[in-house]
DNA sequence: ATCTGTTATGCACACGATTACATATGTAGT
DNA sequence: ACTACATATGTAATCGTGTGCATAACAGAT
């Protein structure tokens, strides 16, 4: 059915030795032939056969990108950024969506495996990473984007989080702000853990003291943040100043601010991770801490392909890529 | 390097075609082999090749997904319904960017064809088609989500673009509203198109003779939307009612509002396609249609695998999904 | 004429799996 | 004992490429 290199040799009467030289652009073959062969190539209209040549060079072009959400602008940009590296380099990415679940994970990646993938870059679903030792021996490169796991040791692309965090608080201080709220995800996720790190860290270099009652934690989702702003505003005394370590959380909180302005009794002001599309128009955060989000995509690119062409320099590497903090000033 | 059929063959006493038999779940294998091939199959660490089985069986197991735009929750809640679906069948998604751009689109889709997928599933990032035309000899399957293309036809699983428009629309009219404005796309992209035709046909049907300076046209992006509510607003008689017939757009157009809310003259209720995460918390916009958008992936999904099976019933088939109308009681 | 070296091409096998066909074994019926 | 048939397994070709090795063709030097 389909065009091979056979028919290609026997119309250009030549060996199909010849023609795989053609295609892989080998500098012996004498110009006479080689625009003999490409002409046949066009005039039966040969397309390559990825399946075959991956079966014989053991390369695939293809990596795995396994995100917890598909529908998730940060995880996306990220993406983005992979795959733009990528296919520059003829790179294509099987995407998997993890549904934050520590067993699709392994399935996925699993899956991954079986197709051959030349690497695997992973956005963790969980804190936990033991049921990636599995893979070890499967000699596929993995690297981790965004959080770190217990357990298992990898390269990883990350933020640094202490210090955006810190940045922010800093920055808070400074405008003469001492009670500053908290709200920020599941500690046991790296990220989480280290936002909050960075807050008492600010906290502490400027002398004040931590108050537990304005500390929240819940999961890093819009419905989470909802919840913990309404539990700040209930209080009797409630803060006038939020920080929220996630940009979900924080539209979670802008929700439930403008869903209750009457009732709310003081002004409050938002100072947040992330810099997305929405976070401008909400109007209300006009502290963002914004990552680079398309770039950690790209630098987990670039290390996937180091590993890959066993350039390996001293893995395991870790990247830490650094925030800016983004003032609006309010007209 | 790696385990092979050959191996785990040797280690069971057994010729590869057992092994494999085993690995098929070929009934003919008596229950003693089969535990035993089992055994050395787990022991050894064996793991199928799907490149090599791919070769021999012509497929893939995979289908390329090609979006405009990866940071876009409509494109990849698509994403999102089509992974689900296609990975109970054993099926993975490459996906592709094309940036919008036609000459992307293409160069995606010669390299999805040269990887063999099994089927190619593209949110067409133009109105024009007619380079889809190249891959036809291929074979390979191409089932168009969200919008049509011109010079191409194939399946396509689409919304009831006309109809969401109207019924948004009409509601409006019942409401005893009878000025409303609207922002709407290009219209050389068929979604855009028809979103406009329905807002037309609504406003004929009850005899309301459109106003041509409250129609505006952009290009279904934040900023459109925001410039075009900008003109919209800074007429001598500005409209109270404005459907807008996209997310982003909507978005836009609220974060004009927000910004300006002391010069603009009247105050602004919008309609607006679309029914994301954020468009209640903007609170500005309470009549929405609602694509299903997780099930157009499902659907798009479920129409490629009948292709790839060739359980063509009548091909070339249309899907139009049903919007609904989500009306949020002001409180 | 012979040797050496370079350049261009062909031969044939390998990659790791699937599968049509052949064969071996067992069982049962006559 | 012979045939008939079902069941279980093996043999070997095949999918479409890439590539080490062999070889052919030719030029230039001796």
């Amino acid at each position: 059915m389909a065009v091979t290199v056979k028919d290609v040799a026997k119309a250009a009467g030549v060996s199909t030795a010849t023609v795989s030289r053609v295609i892989n652009d080998d500098p012996r073959i004498s110009e006479k032939t080689r625009k003999r062969v490409l002409e046949c190539i066009e005039k039966l209209g040969y397309r390559v056969n990825n399946i075959a040549r991956s079966l014989k060079t053991s390369k695939s072009y293809t990596v795995g990108f396994v995100s917890p959400e598909l529908t998730n602008d940060f995880f996306m940009g990220i993406a983005k950024g992979v795959e733009t590296e990528l296919r520059k380099h003829g790179y294509n990415i099987i995407v998997c969506n993890s549904n934050e679940n520590v067993d699709e994970e392994r399935d996925r990646i699993k899956l991954l495996c079986e197709k051959c993938v030349d690497g695997i870059i992973l956005i963790p679903s969980s804190g936990k990473g033991s049921h990636l030792n599995e893979f070890k021996d499967a000699g596929i490169p993995i690297v981790l984007v965004d959080r770190l796991v217990s357990e298992f040791e990898t390269d990883a692309v990350l933020v640094d989080n202490i210090n955006g965090s810190y940045s922010a608080i800093e920055y808070l201080i400074n405008q003469g702000h001492r009670r500053i709220a908290f709200i920020g995800g599941n500690v046991e996720i790296t990220t989480a853990f280290e936002r909050y790190e960075g807050y008492l860290r600010a906290l502490r270099d400027y002398r004040i003291q931590p108050e537990k009652e304005i500390i929240k934690f819940g999961d890093f989702h819009v419905d989470s943040g909802y919840d913990l702003m309404k539990e700040l505003m209930e209080m009797n005394n409630p803060p006038q100043h939020v920080f929220i370590s996630n940009y979900f959380m924080h539209v979670g909180a802008i929700k439930y601010l403008l869903e209750n302005k009457e009732s709310i009794k003081v002004q409050v002001s938002i100072a947040g991770f992330d810099d997305m599309e929405l976070s401008s128009i909400l109007g209300l955060c006009n502290v963002r801490v914004a990552q680079p989000i398309v770039k950690i995509g790209r630098r987990a690119a670039q290390l996937i392909l180091s590993k890959i062409n066993h350039e390996e320099a001293e893995f395991p590497q870790i990247l830490r890529l650094k925030t800016e903090l983004k003032i609006e000033s309010k007209v």
